[in-house]
Formats: C-alpha cells, sequence, structure tokens
DNA sequence: CTGTTAGCGCTTTCAC
DNA sequence: GTGAAAGCGCTAACAG
C-alpha cells in the first residue's frame, strides 16, 4: 500500500524477460519487435502502471518537454484576450494527459526574429501559433517543421486550424437580410489578421447577392472599438440598419454606442457578432451571433502536435447561428 | 552567422577553465565557488548565451519540468470558468520566462486521492492548488512540500495568495449602506470554498453595524444562479432594497433576474458585485463592483512556488471598489 | 574550494 | 528480432 518509487523502463524488461532496448522499442512503437516481445511488454507495462519520463525521453530525443503557444499581435496585451485564455486552458487540458506542460509566449507583429528566438530555445516539444500572418509563418525555423500548427491561417508544413468564419458569416449576413436589413454594416477585426479576410469576404459576397452597398469599418475585436466604431457608422451612413461585427466583444461596445447615440436595437438597428461567448447572452438585449467552437479547435491542434498526427493543410470547423435578441 | 548547437554546460566550463562540477555551483548558486570562479563562470555563461536544460536538470534532481494548477470542484466544468482562464494565462506566462510549461487539472472535491495521484506523477516541478479546501490540502504528499501553494486558503505548509475579500466586501457592503440602501441580501459562493467565509463574515459585520439583517443565499459563482438567487430574495425578502453577488458573473445573473421580475435597478434594489471582470462595464446598468486582482495574485503564487520563494503564510492582495451605475 | 566519478531514465546505433 | 553499450546534459557525492 505504501506508495513505492515509480516504475522504470528497466523494470518494465525485467519483468517481461527482455532488454531494455527492446521494451523501448515497443513502448514508444518505434522500431521491430516480435509478437511475443510486444505482448510481454505490453502486459508489464499495465502491470506496473509505467509511465514514461518525459525528461528522461526529451533529453535523449532532444524533443522538449513544452508546448508553446504563442501569440501574434501589437502589444503582450493579446495575451490577456479572454479568447486566448480559452485556447491556453484547452491545450493545458490536452497537454497534461500526456504529462507535458504549456507555455504562453506574446509574438510582436513585425519582429521577424521572435519567432525564431522562441523556436530554437531547447525544451521545446512543439508550437502552436495563434493568429499568424503569412510572413510570420515564414520564419518557422525547419528544424521545427512537423511540431508546428497555427490557429488561424496556415503555410506549406504548418496545418491551420480556424473556424469557418466565411460560413459563418454568411449564416449571419444571410439572417440578417431574410429579417428585412439591406443597409448592413460590418466592424472587421485587425487589418493585419487575415483570418478575417474570408469573413469580409463573405460579408461582401452575402451583400452583393441582396443588392446591398458594403460599409465597413475596421476594428480590433475590443469592445471599445465597438463603440466608437458604432458612432463612425452612424454618423458616416445614418440610414444604416444593421451592424455585424466579428466579434461579440465588438458587438457589445456597439450595443454600448448606438445606446449612447439613443438608437433603439433591435427597433432601428440591428446587432449581430460573432464568437458566442458567455456574456452574448447576457447583454441588453441579448445578442444574436454564430458559434466559435475554440474548445473544439484548440484541442485538434494541440493533438497534432503533440501527436504528430498528419492532419491536412486546413481543418475548418463550423460556426452556427444563434439567434437572440438584438438581431 | 549560422546558429550553432546551443550551448552546453560543458562548454562553459571550459571556457571558463573550471570543471563542469564548478560550473555548475556557479549556475545554479548551489554549493561553494571562490569569487574568481563565479566571475569566470559568469562571463563565459554571458558569452555562450548559456541556458541550462531544463530536461536535464530534471532528470537528475527529479524536480519536474511542470508546474501544474490544480482546480477544485464539483465537475471538470469549473476549468471553463474564465477565472481559471486568467489564473492559467498569468501562470503560463511567467513559467515561459523559466522554461517551465503549465499543465491544468481538474480535481474532483471530496476526493482525496486525486491530489495523491496528480503529485506522484513524476514531471512535477509545482503545484498551485486553485480554491482549495482545508481538507484536500491535507493530502498533499510531503515530498511536495515547499513547491505547493493555494489560491485561496492556504494550510501548513501550504502558503496562500488570495484577494482580500474580507476588506473588499466590507467596501461594497458600506458604500450600499452609506447610499441608503438597509434591507441588503448576499449571494455567496459555494458553501464548500472557505475563502469565500472571509466576505459572508465581512456582510454580517457591516450589517450588524448599521441595524441591518442577514439575507444569505447560497450562489456557485455562476449568472444563471444569480437570476435565481435573485427571484428567491425577492419571494422571500419582498423588502429587499439592494442585494450584493460575491461574483461578478452572479452579480450579472441578479441583474438578469431582477429585470425579468419587473425590478428596477438601481431604482427599486440595487445590486453590487465582486470581481470587476472586463464585461462588468458593459452590463447595462454598468456593474458597481470591487476589483479583484487576479493577475497579480497568479503571478504571486507562480513565482513563489517556481522561485521556491519563502512567502509567509497567507497573503492578502487589496481590492478596490469601482463604483458604476448599479448601486 | 575544486575536480573526478557516478549516475538520473531513456533512445539508439551496432553487432549478433 | 534482439541485446550490449554508449551517451543526451546535468547534479551530487566524495575525495582531494
Amino acid at each position: 500500500m505504501t506508495a513505492e518509487r515509480t516504475a522504470t523502463l528497466d523494470d518494465v524488461a525485467k519483468a517481461a524477460g527482455v532488454s531494455r532496448a527492446t521494451a523501448s522499442r515497443v513502448v514508444t512503437g518505434q522500431g521491430p519487435a516480435s509478437r511475443h516481445a510486444r505482448d510481454r511488454v505490453a502486459a508489464a507495462v499495465a502491470a506496473l502502471g509505467y509511465v514514461p519520463d518525459a525528461a528522461a525521453r526529451a533529453l535523449v530525443t532532444r524533443t522538449g518537454t513544452r508546448l508553446a503557444i504563442a501569440v501574434i499581435g501589437h502589444t503582450a496585451a493579446v495575451l490577456d484576450d479572454p479568447y486566448v485564455g480559452r485556447v491556453l486552458t484547452t491545450a493545458a487540458h490536452v497537454a497534461a494527459e500526456r504529462e507535458v506542460g504549456v507555455s504562453l509566449h506574446w509574438l510582436p507583429l513585425n519582429d521577424p526574429g521572435s519567432l525564431a528566438r522562441l523556436a530554437d530555445g531547447r525544451g521545446l516539444g512543439g508550437l502552436v501559433v495563434v493568429n499568424p500572418t503569412r510572413p510570420a509563418l515564414e520564419t518557422v525555423p525547419r528544424n521545427l517543421r512537423g511540431r508546428v500548427v497555427a490557429i488561424g491561417v496556415g503555410a506549406r508544413d504548418v496545418p491551420s486550424f480556424d473556424v469557418d468564419n466565411r460560413a459563418g458569416t454568411e449564416g449571419v449576413v444571410r439572417h440578417l437580410v431574410r429579417t428585412g436589413r439591406r443597409r448592413i454594416a460590418m466592424v472587421t477585426g485587425p487589418a493585419w489578421l487575415p483570418c478575417g479576410d474570408r469573413a469580409v469576404e463573405a460579408y461582401r459576397q452575402v451583400l452583393h447577392d441582396s443588392g446591398g452597398e458594403p460599409r465597413v469599418v475596421p476594428g480590433d475585436f475590443t469592445a471599445v472599438r465597438g463603440a466608437r466604431a458604432a458612432a463612425e457608422i452612424m454618423a458616416r451612413w445614418p440610414d444604416t440598419d444593421a451592424v455585424f461585427a466579428l466579434s461579440d466583444l465588438t458587438a457589445l461596445g456597439v450595443l454600448d454606442g448606438l445606446h449612447a447615440l439613443g438608437v433603439q436595437v433591435p427597433g432601428d438597428v440591428a446587432v449581430a457578432g460573432f464568437d458566442d461567448i458567455a456574456f452574448a447572452g447576457l447583454s441588453r438585449p441579448a445578442l444574436t451571433t454564430s458559434t466559435h467552437p475554440v474548445e473544439e479547435i484548440a484541442t485538434a491542434a494541440a493533438q497534432a502536435v503533440l501527436d504528430r498526427h498528419n492532419t491536412g493543410r486546413a481543418t475548418f470547423f463550423p460556426s452556427r447561428l444563434v439567434v437572440r435578441d438584438s438581431a
């Protein structure tokens, strides 16, 4: 009943009656091993509750023991975004099951060296780049190829995982059109963020199909910017009857800005967001939006690098319209 | 200019003209070393840009390479709480500077074995227990003593870091009293969570001093519970003129529940929360609350275990009243 | 105070 | 297919 020293590979080998080398081959799944050896080792592993020592393995394979999450942005404040918190929480949970840790890093936009500097520190098992730009992805060192994925746009050698914001945006904007709105404005994400482009294209397309004129205002995913954007939109196009923001946070800001202007929502102007964050249901009026399965995306991304999956070049996760009161 | 193999301790020793053992002593700061040796090694470290290999060090010291964040709760859903995301984000950032990773674990309430199971996995460098109960803290294995801290209540051998919710609650409730409220209800945190007790005591004290009767309803830090609690409070004590919730999320739910009942805020009933989350300023009416410096707390906790600080038994971080529209 | 000597637990040639 | 042997980079006794 006393907690004995945790089993080592030597113990497993001894118990299975094979050499440590053979036990290693079986455990890692690399290299040849007879059916017989395989079975005996597997049995011993189960019996002893053997778990490989990550540090020892990392030491010899130089493969690292840490999953780094690197978030690109203008300032280190991007790390405070609740979105990053959700990605990190999920990744840390997935990593924990494999006895690996996660670290968080800010990658300054337009600092090509920063990714390389991060990557050549030892101890890096894998890398998830959040919100990358295409140039940034070019700076991924070769020795990390195969252990890097992106959440956002990808690149050759860097598989990507992201929400299907094209279809999601289509769903939201079509809903707006279906409910009689025609003069629909959009608050986008930051201009440098390429993964928002798909959504803007979708917005333009739906507007084009329904005979509307695009009214695009740049955003930055913050609520403050949303409030300001609302004022800009109403000043520039006073007859606007709907605002779609590519982020719930921004949409909540729009709600605020419109309220300050004395504009009724959804009476005068409908408002819709994107993400379906926890607070979307708590605003007044409750926010109509489209889901963003952050946890699913982060799980897939973390698993891909930790398990060295060969996923496709780009994986998109569906977004679902959630109609509440604001549109 | 080509990135050469990153320097090893042997390289440092050679460059400094000392043995590897001496170099190790200087680098770790453990064990004796002459002034001369210290200087030469330090110079070599700087010149070569030497960074110790965490895996190798962990292997020999059996000290682990991972900082585990363990959150206690009824279900694994506690991991989804934005609060946990903020703690984790901060810890991962602090850990990243030291080349260590962070992993996230759920510790079921009333499962005494779970902490021990977590702790005897190899590779554990340190442990931060979030929202612990006192019995849970008793199960911390001896071999981890000195590398465990708590966010919430602590114990002997487990230093704690937490917001000063006693003073914070006093501030909020006194504000309520000062603005003419007398029949003040409180929605608490979960009953099993001991660190909320200080706040309840403070609430009772202020009420006692101002001649009010306590009206306490148990909460669980969720918005859904807040809405329900609002209904319960107004049914049980219809003349209630203020509600204080020990969590902004819950307070937002109270706002919602009151709205559904047709109760005006702050006209009929004032509402105040605790935490000052990002959305506190975006609700309608904007939420009056008291700050919770989660990032500061998590930074201190992570540093304490990573740097083996000897902090005091309990450290409290001040909370500051933020008056908005709801109270 | 310093250097020599053993390993930590694991993977990986390289002969057999 | 399998085992013996050689380390990965580091710390910790233990003599000097």
